[in-house]
DNA sequence: TGTAGAATACTCAACGTAGAGTATTGGAGG
DNA sequence: CCTCCAATACTCTACGTTGAGTATTCTACA
């Protein structure tokens, strides 16, 4: 994922690292998954050796100096077929971590387990917000102009949010009959 | 994760890592997030050394031996820690592979852009597939008297996979009606 | 009784992720 | 003019993941 979307950037022009970072902040990207620091430059070192990128310059600013990545040949083909993977592989990603929890809830007692829920909702409330604040700004930010994909795409979001929502209400209200049921 | 799951286990009782992995292959957790066997042997070394489990016994058989792992006082309650904090924590994980796909997907051409996307709805399907013929059997198994959590978790698989199908369904939409619009 | 293949039980090295840490430069306020 | 904080541009190391690989034992069947 962090190739595609480096090569993806690399592909519209040479930049640095640090611009891939600035880019990804502003983009999209932050919102769905963050790809951190020591990622990006660890893709660009790698991927380097791997003859998929060069290093086309290197800005001197005083004592500071900053490399310039290109693309090359062999990227953009690694490119278009990374992408070809990323639409064709099963997109299905199960929150097996909540899962792995609910196998084990009861190694904390009810009410403990109650509350953490709750702070989930909680939680789940927040990156709905997050959402819908990212989208009315980029609405604007765009005149009113959202790319259909990139609508579909904060659908999707919004959809996996709400079905979240829904999961984890069922459970705590389960929690509740169970506890009431004794 | 890994972590919840193989203390869980050694919870219930003491057992070595390959086990661990049985026990993993049969129940839930294999289809919701293989922990692979690598990530159990690791996750064992590294909990011993931090004193949550202990080496309980070494069974020979022949030239072979197994060892026996058992969970410490310190390990049961970092394991109701853990178990809170999966709970606690937002669930929400967006298909970042599929959206970086979908981001650059003019990196490919429509033809063989549709072509992978109808071949990830055949992935879907089959997960779908592979999702009912799971829950029957665990319905047979345990004669028609499955956990609510557990009927719970399915529901929630069920939910997502079908989000995701129809996430690809209008990305398919969509991309034929802007094939058709030139 | 021999043997091929499945099951058992784990090792290992390559790899990507993560984010705190480091060092330098630019700019705003006193 | 100086100082301090934000921005720039990475580096570094600890950590977990991954699955092929290794070695041994069991078992079915010929």
């Amino acid at each position: 994922m962090t190739r595609v979307l480096v090569l993806g950037l690399l592909d519209v022009q040479p930049m640095s690292g640090y611009d891939i970072q600035q880019m990804l902040r502003i983009s999209d990207a932050e919102r769905w998954g963050g790809v951190l620091i020591g990622s990006i430059y660890h893709a660009l070192k790698k991927m380097e050796k791997e003859g998929l990128v060069v290093v086309d310059s290197i800005e001197q600013t005083g004592h500071r100096q900053k490399a310039i990545y290109k693309i090359t040949t062999m990227g953009t083909e690694h490119l278009s077929q990374l992408v070809g993977e990323s639409l064709e592989n099963s997109s299905v990603n199960y929150p097996s971590t909540l899962y792995s929890g609910l196998s084990f809830i009861e190694k904390v007692s009810p009410e403990k387990a109650l509350t953490a829920l709750n702070n989930q909702l909680v939680a789940l409330e927040k990156e709905y917000q997050a959402l819908e604040s990212g989208f009315r700004l980029k609405d604007i930010a765009m005149h009113q102009n959202i790319p259909p994909m990139t609508k579909l795409i904060f659908d999707n979001m919004y959809a996996i949010v709400n079905q979240q929502r829904a999961f984890i209400e069922n459970a705590i209200k389960l929690l509740e009959s169970q506890q009431s049921n004794r």
